[in-house]
RNA sequence: GCGGAUGUGGCGUAAUUGGCAGCCGCGCCAGACUUAGGAUCUGGUGCCGUGAGGCGUGGGGGUUCGAGUCCCUUCAUCCGCACCA
């Protein structure tokens, strides 16, 4: 009898779900270890087959160490916050929670299919009240904190308070009156520029047709990363959070994890940290400074101008009356330009002179200001010194207004382009002349200081995070109003804010956001509920605390929990959440600790990002309205019947690419019977076939419906099993590629799986003995197990795979039929091909989950050689082999060798000039 | 522009980390068995050459007895960031 995976399959799972077999607990005397996958945010479309790739690496991974004695926490919940469910509700008029309900469903069943070892008890929910509720008090907690940077962590804003009550307000920067003096509002206005959750004016990003605001994360190339739609700046009251509180923790800390080197640096790059020093330049005729941010203070005299953003708050002080018009039309052009106009001509230098001056603060000479819109108000201090001469940016400004551009750097050539590299001797420049530029960087900046015109500073790129949107599928965020307008947060007994019923998910007509047409939805009925809801990353910044203790309804999870589960010791997921996901999860943590809450600066020790698997498309070539045309053909010459098909004077006659369904291609050669019945249309088509076939075109693209690409992991599980797919998941490649997926390989492995099936069986019946094993089963059997262990610990899954199939061929050839050798297989293959396993393990008479066996131990004395076969090779080429006892010294190995009648024949009677002997390695003879 | 990765047969890939390049699989070729099949089994399969042999890890150079692996240089592809002063 053939092994029926169907069936095996299904009794397994059936198996694992009723006696809850992968159940962590809380407490145990084995070692933890907790294993997490990124969750999914559960679409309409369901999982293609490249979802499970991360999944199945990590369930490998958690089956692995259970198998090794962890106690091992590996759970699996769903992101299902978020913005398609609520397109599809404003088209469909369904409620988000019922379409995430029936995905949720789906996704449940179709990962169940691939037998995942997931704790389903502690299944997460970020849109269920019973979760959000703590995602609320996260959010509290953030607006009861503020950073103290003299103890360089997050306090509660109490001792902020106490802070300016004795101070007098001194505490915070140019502010006297005294603390009680102050009116409520003024002391929340005061206190919101503290708060790591905070309210205020900011410029964001704003797409109408989302119509919601979007964080810098969610915005790439000046569209919002879902659905692509223009994104413009504007200045609106938001809720935010002080995330560049954090920015020095989360750029050092990168050091102490381990995580991809590319995901490191794209978080360094988004942190962006850079010193340098601000420095202030006198206005002329005038008490005002403009105070510019630089890295490069050794230039200063080589500065030949001042640049101010459009937007920047001196503009209108400075410019004269001549150019009044000029700049304000400047200003207008620069305002209506939308982000994505202005990323899209970065070439395009645009700015105009404002007519005023600064005078340099070491020449005392007459500076120009300008104003151009390459600086960014957002960025240091909206203003920068230019030097021409060392700016790439500066230069080109320069040129295209014909500004001077002085040399104060030798090595380059100006009159080409600016030499920005920071090395080479200081020329006229007063006292810098003759230093380097590393010592003129020190010198400039102390003189600067010592003239009081400014000081050392670091900038960061990093933004605060905007944290309202003015959406309906997402967490209420816990506030109300005052009459006064006060914000107040609700007190944590009023949790969870439930998001209530609207009529309708869209803005009202007054462009308030959903939440504003909740009937009655009032604090204590008379105020006014905060109605922007919290972004999709809300959930996702602290749900890895949530799986310790998911039923918790006082508190977000216990202490006893998290001090027993600390953080993921392995999280899995993909690179694309670099800078959004993953900033701020750890941001999240590390405000938890801070609060003392948990003992943990990091939610995950190690980090692997899974890559992408890409989907192949298959193109048929559609002549005219009902004739396609095999790939090969196009352009040869047709038969005389061909040509009847096509009628020349009504038809296109250059072949058309059109996408295919997948499944109905097999290694490129089209079922054309399925064809006829993919579509009407198709019906009646007619062929030009080469060698009596179809032969399709072919092309890598993103897996997506619309381009009949994708392959589901049903299909993949209902014709080959589950156990194949996922050990032809694992076999494609290393798991931080991006590959295309070809189903045509997953044959192999599904062979390999009968060929395994075999060994343990002959013909219908087990067939095992009990007899000692023999040395070479041995052999291939502890081989095995060191490579296992070896690819396992290195995430290495496709290499471990070819090795069980070489063990299993290997074994075969041996017709090893002992349960010594067996017993020991079925347990380290069991990660990779559970359900198999589990039934070999029960037939090998074993009446418990093969879950938690004892991983085989390793034992190097049986793989312990006493010959070595070396190969001889002659000037680095190798010649022929030859066997020696290991036993043997170098030396008597190279005399050996010599004596050997083909050394001689290569030699050709010349001396050789030196013989390396690498132990148990090789022989190499140089001539 | 800055940063991160990757280049090995027709294809996906491997190489105990400086020691026999091409493991494992797909595909292909040949054979066996078959009331034909896109099933199964056996063998072969880097390239050139009938052969001895030669050539081969994107290109060029170097270090070394020995380089896919280390160094320099160059090219190509993918990804991330980007007027960040």
């Amino acid at each position: 009898m053939e092994y029926n995976f169907r069936e095996t399959e299904k009794n397994w799972q059936d198996y694992w779900a009723k006696n809850k077999t992968f159940k962590a607990e809380n407490d145990s005397s084995k070692p933890k270890y907790y294993v997490l996958d990124m969750f999914p945010y559960p679409s309409g479309a369901g999982l293609h087959v490249g979802h499970p790739l991360g999944y199945i690496a990590s369930d490998i991974f958690a089956r692995y160490k259970r198998l090794k004695g962890f106690n091992v926490l590996h759970p699996m919940g769903y992101d299902s916050f978020g913005l398609p469910a609520e397109q599809y509700a404003i088209q469909t008029g369904q409620h988000p929670e019922i379409t995430t309900k029936t995905n949720i469903a789906r996704y449940r069943e179709q990962l169940d299919k691939i037998g995942f070892s997931f704790d389903w008890g502690r299944e997460v929910r970020t849109s269920d009240p019973s979760y959000y509720k703590w995602t609320q008090w996260i959010f509290i907690q953030l607006f009861n904190s503020w950073y103290n940077p003299e103890t360089n962590k997050a306090e509660n804003i109490s001792t902020l308070i106490d802070k300016f009550r004795n101070n007098s307000l001194s505490f915070g920067e140019g502010r006297a009156e005294a603390w009680d003096n102050l009116s409520e509002k003024e002391q929340s206005g005061l206190l919101l520029e503290y708060r790591l959750a905070f309210l205020s004016d900011t410029m964001v990003n704003w797409c109408p047709q989302l119509g919601t605001v979007l964080a810098n994360e969610e915005v790439k190339d000046g569209v919002s990363e879902r659905g692509g739609y223009p994104v413009e700046r504007k200045l609106m009251k938001q809720w935010s959070l002080r995330i560049t509180a954090y920015a020095e923790r989360l750029l050092n800390d990168l050091e102490g994890i381990d995580w991809t080197e590319s995901i490191k640096e794209a978080q360094r790059n988004w942190i962006g940290k850079s010193e340098g020093t601000s420095l202030k330049f006198r206005i002329e005729n005038s008490d005002s400074e403009i105070e510019v941010f630089t890295t490069r203070p050794d230039t200063i005299f080589g500065v030949s101008f001042v640049t101010l953003a459009p937007e920047h708050e001196l503009v209108a002080a400075v410019t004269t009356a001549e150019q009044k018009k000029a700049v304000e039309e400047y200003i207008t052009f620069a305002k209506n330009r939308s982000e994505r106009e202005r990323m899209a001509d970065v070439k395009k230098i645009t700015g105009v002179f404002t007519g005023g001056y600064v005078l340099h603060p070491f020449t005392g000479k007459k500076v120009p200001i300008w104003i151009g819109d390459y600086v960014l108000a957002g960025y240091g201090t909206g203003a920068v010194m230019a030097v021409p001469g060392h700016d790439s940016r500066d230069y080109a400004f320069a040129k295209h207004f014909d500004l001077p551009i002085i040399e104060v750097v030798a090595g380059g050539d100006l009159s080409k382009e600016s030499y920005d590299a920071k090395e080479g001797k200081l020329i006229n420049s007063d006292f810098l002349n003759g230093l380097e530029v590393k010592d003129a960087v020190k010198k400039a900046i102390a003189a600067i200081g010592e003239k009081g015109l400014g000081k050392g500073k670091t900038n960061f790129r990093l933004r605060d995070a905007i944290f309202g949107r003015q959406r309906y599928w997402g967490e209420p965020i816990p506030v109300y109003y005052t009459e006064d307008g006060i914000p107040k947060v609700l007190d944590e007994t009023e949790l969870p804010l439930i998001l209530p019923e609207v009529d309708k998910y869209l803005p009202t007509e007054t462009g308030e956001p959903p939440l504003a047409r909740a009937k009655d939805w009032k604090y204590k009925g008379k105020f006014e509920y905060e109605y922007s809801t919290m972004p999709g990353w809300a959930g996702s910044s602290w749900y890895f605390l949530r799986y310790m203790d998911a039923h918790n309804d006082k508190e977000f999870a216990s202490r006893k929990a998290i001090d027993y589960w600390q953080n993921v010791d392995l999280y899995i997921g993909g690179a694309e959440h670099a800078t959004g996901h993953l900033l701020y999860i750890r941001f999240w943590t590390k405000f938890l600790y801070d609060l003392g809450l948990i003992p943990v600066t990091e939610p995950a020790k190690k980090l692997i990002n899974q890559g992408m698997i890409q989907g192949v498309s298959s193109f048929v070539y559609r002549i005219g309205q009902r004739v396609f045309i095999s790939k090969n053909r196009i352009g040869s010459k047709l038969s005389e019947e061909e040509m009847s098909m096509i009628n020349p004077d009504e038809d296109n006659l250059t072949p058309l690419p059109i996408h295919v369904d997948v499944n109905i291609v097999n290694n490129n050669v089209l079922d054309i019977e399925a064809f006829k019945n993919w579509r009407e249309e198709y019906k009646n088509a007619e062929f030009i076939l080469e060698d009596g076939k179809y032969i399709c075109g072919s092309e890598v693209e993103k897996m997506s419906k619309s381009k009949w690409n994708v392959v589901s992991p049903d299909t993949m599980v209902e014709q080959y099993g589950a156990d194949a797919l996922r050990l032809y998941e694992m076999f494609l490649g290393p798991l931080e590629l991006s590959k295309p997926w070809n189903t045509n390989g997953i044959s192999g492995v599904s062979n390999f799986m009968r060929k395994l099936w075999r060994l343990y069986h002959n013909g219908d019946t087990l067939n095992i003995s009990d007899e000692a094993p023999a040395k070479p089963e041995l052999k291939v059997l502890h081989k095995t197990i060191k490579k296992i262990v070896h690819d396992i610990e290195n995430f290495s899954f496709n290499t471990s795979v070819s090795n069980f199939m070489i063990c299993v061929n290997e074994l075969t050839e041996l017709k090893c039929n002992k349960r010594a050798i067996l017993e020991p297989l079925a347990i380290i293959i069991a990660p990779y091909a559970p359900h198999m396993a589990e039934e070999l393990w029960k037939r090998l008479g074993h009446t418990e989950s093969i879950t938690y066996a004892a991983f085989p131990e390793f034992r190097e004395e049986y793989l312990v050689e006493s010959a070595f076969n070396y190969p001889v090779s002659i000037n680095g080429k190798t010649r022929f082999f030859q066997e020696y006892d290991l036993s043997l010294s170098k030396e008597d190995i190279e005399k050996e060798v010599l004596n050997l009648e083909q050394t001689q024949k290569y030699l050709e009677g010349k001396t050789p000039k030196k013989i390396i002997v690498v132990h148990n390695r090789i022989v190499n003879i140089v001539v």
